[in-house]
Parts: C-alpha cells; structure tokens; sequence
DNA sequence: TATGAATGAGCATTCATTCAT
DNA sequence: TATGAATGAATGCTCATTCAT
C-alpha cells in the first residue's frame, strides 16, 4: 500500500515536470518561430497566424502560452537581454579594463552570430527610438543605456590611458558606434560568419583612429 | 486678331503653368504633412486620414497627387535625397580630400539640423536594412551606398594621409558609424540645435582615436 | 456676379443640408436594420454584418454612423425610449388621473403595436434586471423606474377613488404586472393587431379585480 | 465458492451503484455551479471554463456528464421544472380551489426564495418568449403553459365565485402577470427574504382589484 | 475517468482606397 | 478637381469542444 501511495504521487510528480517541462518547450518553440516571423516581417506586419504556422500550432495555442502579440514580442526581447545580460556578467573578472572592454565587444558580435534572427528584432527598437514608441521599447532602450554606461565605466577605469579631452560619455559613443558599424556591414553582406574576428578591427580603429601614427 | 491669339495662347500657357504651380503647392502641402506624421507615428501606423487633416484636405485629394501611402512615403524619401545630394555635390570643389570628408559631415549634421522631422523618416528604413522590406528601401539603401561610396573615395584620394592597413572601406564604415552615433545621441538628446558642431569631434575621434598621443 | 456669389452659397448650403438629411437616412435606415436583426436573434448572437447586409450597407459604414454594436444597440433604445416619452407627456392634459392612467396604458399599447420589433429589444434588457449587465440597462431602468414612477403618481393623485388600504407604489407595481402580461399574451399570440384594445380589459380586471360584485 | 461468487456479483452491484452514485454527484455539483455562474453573468456571457472551476473540476470532465453548454443549460431548466412540478403536484390534495390557487402562488413564491440563482436563469428565457431562439426554450415554454393551464383550470373549478365576464385564460394571465410583477419587484430588491409574504396581497388585489368597496 | 492543453472557426473593428457628386 | 462617405478585405483574440495522457 505504501508502495501504491509512493507510486501515485512520484507519477504525480512525473506529470506534472513533465507538463511543466512541455510547457517550456512549446514557449521557446513559440518564440523562436516569433523571432524569425518579426525579424523577417517586422512587428506590424507580422500576423500572429503566420507565427502560429511557423510554430506548428493553432492560433490559439499561442495565448495560452502569451497574452498578446506584444507579450510575444516582448517576451523575445527580455529573453535575448537577459541570455547577453548573462554573458556580459562573465567580464567582471577580467582585470585590465581595456581587455575587458575589448572582450565586451567579443561577447556582443558572439552574441549577434549565434542569435542571428533575434538580432534584427532588436533593430526594430533598439537602433531607432524615434519610430518605435513608448509601449515596447521602454526596457529595451534602458538596456542599451546599460551597455553605454557600462562602456563608459570601463573607459573612465582605464584613466590616462585614454584620452582625457573628451569626456568617457563621448568616447563611449564612438565605440557604440562603431559596434554599430560593424554589424550593419555584418548584416548587408549577409550574416556571414567571421562577425567577431571584426574585434580587433574595431578596437584599433577606436584607439588609434585613422591617422598613420 | 494675331494678338487676340497671342493672347489665347499666353492665357493657354498661363493657366496651365497656373494649374503646374498649383499641383506643385499641393504635393509640397501633402509632403510637408506626411512628414511631420510619418515622423511623428511610424509609417504603419500613421492613417491616411490624419496626413489629410494635418495638410487641410479631403482624403481622397490625396489620391490626386499621389498613388498610395507608400508613393507618398517614397515621394518624402526621394525630395530628401535629392536635396541632400544637390548640398553634398557642392563639395566637389573643395581640393584638400580630407577637409572635404570634414565638410561632408557637417553637410550632412546641418541637413539633418533643418530637417528634423525628416530625419525620423529616414531613420524608419535608412539604419535598419534588415527590417524594411524590399518595395521601400531600395532606393534609400542605394543612397546611403553612394554616400559610403563618398567617404571612400575621399579617404583613397588622401593616400598616406590616413592608415593604408585597413581599406578604405574599413575606414569608412567606421566614419559612417561614428556619424550614426553622434546622430543617435543627437535625436536622444531632443534634437536640441548644436549637432553641427560635433563635426570638430567627430572628426577627431575618427582620426586620431581614443588614445593618447 | 453677386447672382454667381449667392449661387455658390446657395449650393453649400443645399450641399450641406443634402449631407445631413443622408446621414439622417443612413442612420434610420442602419437603425431599423438592427431592430430587426437584434429583435430576431439577440444582442450577443448578432453579427455586425448581419446588421449591414439587412441595411444594404457595408459593414464599415456601420462605423460611420455608430462607434460600435453597443452604441447602435442603445440608440435603438434611447430612440425608442424618446417617442415613447414624447407620447406619454402628451397625458398631462388629461385632467382625470384615471382616465390619464388608462390612457398611459393605452399609449404604451399603441406604441408597442407600431414598434414591433422594437420591443423585443426592450424585453432584451428591461424585463430581466439580473441577467443583462450595468453598461447597457442603466438608462432603460430609469426609463422603467420613471413610467412606474408616474402610475404611482396617478394613483396618489386619484386619491380615496382607490384603495388606500395597499400603498400606491404596490398598485402601481400591480398595474404593471397585468399590462406586461397583456404584452406576453400579444407576443406570444404573434403581435396580431388590436393590443390597444386589451385596454379596457386590463384596466377592469386592475380597479375591479377577480371577483363579482 | 458461491459466497465469493455471490460477493463478487455484490460487489460489481455496489461498485455500478457507487459508480452511478459519484456520476450523480458530479452532474449535480456541476449544475449547482453552472447555476451560480448563468445566474451571475448570462449564458452567452458564461465561459465553460468558469462554470468547470467553480465546479472545481476540468473543462474536459464537464464533457463526460454533459454533451455541450446548452445541455447543462438545458439541464438546469429541466431539473427546475420537475422540482417545481413536484412540489405543485402537492396541491392536488387541496378541496377549494381559490385557496388551491393562493397555495399555488405561495409555492412558486417558495420556490424562488428556496432556488434564487435559478430564478435568474429562468429570466433568461422564461419572461421573455421573443429573444430566446427554439432550441432552448421549447420545455419552457411549454411549462410556462402547463402552469398557466393549471390556473385556468383552477379559475375554471372556481365556477361563479369569480367574475365570469371574462374568460378564465384572460383572468389567469392576469394573475400571471401579478405574480410576475411581484418576483420583478422582489428581484429589484435584491431577492429579500420575504417574497412568500406577498401571497396575500397579490391575492387580495387579484381577487377585489385597485376600487374600495 | 479526470485532466487541461490544443484546436480553429468565428467576429468586431480598422483603414487604404474608390467613386459619385 | 476637391470632397468625404462607402467600401470590404484584413486580423488579433476568444472560447466551446476535442483528445492524448
């Protein structure tokens, strides 16, 4: 009998993992076929059948995994900022903080060639504050601030090492910009792979500029 | 007689040229309108109606001068280009090629200066390549390839004057990213006046980089 | 040319006043479409294209006129609720409270008689408190409490002509219990013609009762 | 041998017999909480999923005792109707007819107070013969009658102790509509206890009407 | 048999475009 | 040619029902 009972709630037990666990499998479906529908088509003119498609389930399957069409597309969005969030945790070892700012911009052209499609979700907000507005972008422009103040503190780390005429806000900037750069030139030429060997490029150009020394 | 014909004729002219004026004071209304609402709701989501009620007329008087949102939207995009390209090929006569370059980017921050709204229209389809799809950016993508193409050729004309071990190419791109950026600040900041004088910076940075001499 | 000037004017104005007598049109004509459509099938079983195709409209012209099914739902009753009342004040010469009061009774037979349809909109709402919720049966409880409102006034004012024995509002309440059973019996018979003349019968049975005197 | 087949055979009874048992115990604790939710919000307004939760069962197990919403909606009026008929079939036993008929009255007072929520779903339906479409208003309406043919027939019995000026049909309908304004009334007043008191006074006025004597 | 997730038909509303005046 | 009302295709979301476990 008290094997009987072990018995019913271990199956208990088992169910519901296991539901649980299909439940996390049908969301991350669920976002991967949304990542590459928006990335493809954009948020407006993606219709929420063609993502249920994409996904291989009915329509209404979506909600009882996302309230709306934007939970899903800010679902994506949290998701990618916590995944880099994640990755970018692991450069607080790194002593020398222009190594560690070198290894930033790794981190983030790694990031965008494993996440391809995930990527141009992000230029839908990310690159462009006046079009998108407040409702979705909110988090995702303070992520990006994030990252500027973060590249901004690593500059003001380093000291005389750096140029001292402009402020770190500034030079922050440039290097945003040049990340920028490199990865719209990444995208026209088609994703192909080799995005982070750019590291070293960028980098250089950043300290040393354009002028033979 | 004759004259009576002569005048038929001049009255013939007038009223068409009349009617040409006419058409043309309606289109730049139509456009000037349609700027400020593209600019200010995002090309999806800005109704029709409303361009119409923002330039005074009847809807459907739009379809007399124009085929379809998106001919109106194209319409806005081709005046830009045109009239930023009429300002940067006024540049042709300066000799020294880096002086030009210098003089490009302040052309460009000015134009942007006095096209505000503009601006945002651009940024709708110019910096995301991946987003905007195939019918609208066409023509945009080739405008901003024949500014890059620019930059490139100042940069191979100054020879030496700049580092020969990365193309020009390379050195481009990262100009063009450096603009992007102190544009982006600048649309952050409220567009507040002043952004031509980050020309000074910019410049800076691009050529002699983040590190001390 | 002052001939041509009052022309011009002349044709606004004839314009304008050929608009608004459309609208008028469309409205009636989109509202009578929903009386029948809405009395036959029920608020919540009516489609919206139902109600256009019986009105040989579009069903975006629907929204020309109406901001929703809700709203063409309500002005179906404040329209009816209108005539009604307009009909009611009409009584306020009768001198007699009796006679008033039987007139009151009659008026409310005649109206329903012309207006078919219509009343099973108000039983949608009006007759069952409970089921039909706060957004929609607001104004039609008031519209109910103020005709029950106005027997109880009657009765008062008819003084010992009535039993004073039972208080006027349960009188009223009484009066109205025997004409909504008139309704019924007339609705469920098929609205054949001569309602009105329950009048009579109605009014006995309320001041005479059961019983042989 | 035959003991344990004989306990075997007991034993298949006992377990049908539990198994019919636990059946009516579902069907009946999901109609007391589909009773509670069509009551409170309408039914084409109520969500099967409520009416499962409140039942604290699965929407699915919903479908093992009945075949759709408008069954268990069915059910509910169904089961009303018998109890009621019961509890009417009492009267029989009742030598006077008018106190019969008071006594009649009394019970369906009774029975309302006793069954609020189920009043409301019968407003659904049973006050109103136009809005509700066949399918589900056939047995109630035809109970509607039987209850009204019960009265007239009372009436009928009653001989020359009521007016017979009118024929019994008109006097029941009368009587129905008192009966029916009482409950409105009660209803309004948020289903007090107290609804049973009324029998007199809609006796009396039923019986001698609004005239003194 | 209970479960609860998947299903997908159904529907109110929007808005670019057309067209009669 | 200007007007603005009519048009109707398009789409996000709901929820009764089914079904694999």
């Amino acid at each position: 009998m008290s094997s009987s009972h072990a018995n019913s709630q271990e199956k208990k037990k088992d169910r519901r993992s296991v539901r649980e666990e299909s439940r996390a499998v049908y969301r991350q479906a669920i976002m991967q076929a949304a990542i590459q529908i928006f990335g493809r088509t954009g948020f407006r003119d993606t219709k929420i059948a063609d993502v249920a498609a994409e996904a291989g389930v009915a329509t209404g399957t979506l909600y009882n995994y996302f309230s709306s069409k934007e939970d899903i597309f800010q679902s994506i969005l949290d998701d990618g900022r916590e995944r880099l969030g994640a990755e970018l945790e692991l450069l607080a070892n790194i002593e020398d903080p222009l190594v560690r700012l070198r290894e930033l911009v790794r981190v983030m052209f790694g990031f965008l060639e494993q996440h391809g499609a995930l990527f141009s979700i992000y230029m839908q907000i990310g690159v462009n504050p006046v079009t998108f507005k407040c409702e979705a972008d909110a988090g995702d422009e303070a992520f990006r601030q994030a990252i500027l103040a973060q590249i901004t503190a690593f500059l003001a780390e380093a000291g005389a090492r750096v140029r001292l005429d402009h402020p770190s806000q500034t030079l922050a900037m440039a290097l945003g910009g040049l990340i920028n750069a490199a990865i719209l030139a990444w995208v026209e030429g088609g994703c192909q792979p080799g995005l982070s060997d750019q590291t070293e490029v960028i980098m250089d150009l950043f300290l040393y500029g354009a002028t033979p020394r």
